[in-house]
DNA sequence: CTTGCCGCTCAAAGCGCTTTGAAAGGCGCG
DNA sequence: CGCGCCTTTCAAAGCGCTTTGAGCGGCAAG
């Protein structure tokens, strides 16, 4: 079934049908019922190609992901696809999925676009002066950053969450409950979002009234594995002045911290205390480790709908959302948070 | 830059240019040969919407993943698109990613052929008697399964690595070792790669000399993750008669076995042997655990890859591809299975 | 010289939609 | 009654590609 077929079998001419269904004004309100039934009974669906080639439209959003061969493919990027996907299927976008090396981005984000293939473009994984910005803004497409980078002008469309109030947030809970030695497992260290989160500790220690610093030996950066929270951990419980409290970037880098602290003898929310960044992935759950984790709450998953649905409103000029989000981690204190051992 | 354009340019016409570039033999060497060059000197991209329509073909593949709100996205997931966006990408292919609820699945594939939006369909966690097997075949769309079903002919295309040989090999090596009671910490029980990795231990446990049976006791199925598998190893642990050794069917997996296992002061290597399936996630190497793991081994990513080409060159009558493949998976024995304590 | 065939090229007809510009019909008003 | 205006509908022209069927030389065979 075509829209000539569907428009012949309602003696009506194709541009009105294709007007009542595309939501024009000019149609006669009882032509326009005639049409929808019509429609839900021949179960007509438009051709998206022909609709494409008409329009100019793609109808497709370009996701460059950071997983070239031999990188990580990030745990936390499923769960955020499951989200995009959710949302863009009800509007029958696709996507286009680019896999590139970290040092290809721009290349990529340049090759897609000429290409033609995608209305919009969306990035995440934002560093520093991230070039990647200038660049979209450049090509005048539209476009969606997940996160902020640091050091350029804060004017293009983002969604991010506050990480430096997240971790301030943290942070101080620690503070409060008498630690003066925390630590820090972090996210690589040129990523944005890790960069903030690292502020927001400082910030915090340097809040308190002993004025405190976060000191070098106390900060890893690393991908966000378990492997690497299990290293990081067991570092900092061979200091000398080991720490008393330990933030995590992630549920992953917990999961390992978790276990060098049990293979040390060590009891989690009494002789350390933890912290950690829930993204909200459903098969790692903060209430379920064996010490029930405090966490700066954000998820991942809602957030990759979110930006489907602004990217997808901007595209179709439907509702006009906000350009720029920062939402807010929840803090939830659960267990592995106590007062500082003496 | 278009092809009226082009062929205007090169003072062709539309018709030679496009056979030119599609590789048709009618055209002259040298008259290609300019083509190609022009291409190349103008950047000319065919628009895809247009092509898609000239063909009929829409340039995608539909993935439906069973990741729905509240379902858990699998880690494995990321890995696996990886591999698949790689190849798609080399090609100008999009996805359609459709998340639904498992109950939902047939339906779903139902809705995103009719819509005409995708040329193949792909899918995966396959079932016992998978009725999306027999309906993908109804709908006379190409396909391509990851895995395969149980208890239904095995005519169509699959890719799927041999899960029983895999366990079964796995497993007889303990036996070699002289382990007696062995366990297993298996995926999901409705799943056909646990019920094939199941059937491999016991068929293995069945050729012993001793003739022995894999207990229930020792069986667990459950989502592959960190917690359930240090739940599971706890409860083996607890076991009257606790094994020595234990099969995990992910990396993931093994993370809250070794997790158990230390925290029961217990030695990997000695006290118990641990091997597990490793689909090769780059952040989570069998190689890097406090003691190395033993595993059976095959990558998810390069399976996402060859999934995509031959669904490709399905599509686009490439090359012809194997329509059914079996991998084996590789035995890599490293410092986690030892002898059986006595 | 004619016929037939082969190698190469072309004009034109779609593919199924959107959108422009025009027109038909109904109505109020002078 | 004639004019203009508004509402509603329509025919037709694209969008940029692929593909059909035809055409045009040149050359070998008859």
């Amino acid at each position: 079934m075509n829209l000539k077929q569907l428009s012949e079998l309602l003696g009506l001419s194709q541009t009105t049908v294709s007007r009542a269904l595309n939501g024009y004004p000019e149609v006669n309100a009882e032509t326009r019922q005639r049409v929808l039934d019509a429609v839900r009974k021949t179960g007509y669906r438009p051709n998206r190609a022909a609709q494409r080639l008409a329009t100019g439209r793609a109808g497709s959003i370009g996701l460059v992901m950071p997983t070239a061969d031999g990188h990580d493919s990030d745990v936390h990027f499923g769960e955020f696809l499951a989200g995009l996907g959710d949302e863009a299927v009800r509007h029958d976008f696709h996507f286009v999925i680019n896999p590139s090396h970290p040092d290809d981005e721009e290349a990529t984000c340049r090759r897609l676009v000429a290409s033609g293939n995608v209305d919009a473009l969306f990035i995440a994984y934002m560093r520093v002066n991230d070039p990647r910005i200038a660049l979209l803004k450049s090509l005048s497409i539209p476009f969606l950053v997940h996160g902020r980078s640091i050091g350029t002008p804060l004017d293009y469309p983002f969604l991010d969450i506050d990480n430096t109030a997240a971790f301030h947030d943290a942070t101080k809970l620690l503070v409060q409950l008498g630690h003066r030695r925390i630590a820090l497992l972090n996210g690589p260290e040129h990523l944005a979002f890790a960069i903030r989160r690292k502020k927001g500790v400082e910030r915090a220690l340097a809040e308190a009234e002993a004025g405190l610093t976060l000191k070098e030996t106390c900060v890893q950066h690393s991908a966000m594995t378990d492997e690497h929270g299990y290293r990081g951990m067991q570092r900092f419980l061979a200091l000398a002045e080991r720490p008393t409290a330990v933030l995590c970037s992630s549920t992953v880098l917990a999961l390992g911290a978790v276990r060098a602290l049990n293979q040390a003898g060590l009891k989690i929310g009494s002789d350390v205390s933890l912290i950690a960044h829930d993204d909200v992935l459903p098969m790692l759950k903060p209430e379920n480790f064996s010490v029930p984790l405090t966490t700066t709450r954000s998820s991942l998953r809602t957030a990759g709908s979110r930006i489907a649905k602004r990217l997808i409103s901007r595209i179709l000029n439907l509702e006009t959302l906000p350009e720029q989000e920062l939402w807010k981690a929840e803090l939830i204190v659960r267990a592995s948070t106590g007062p500082a051992p003496r």
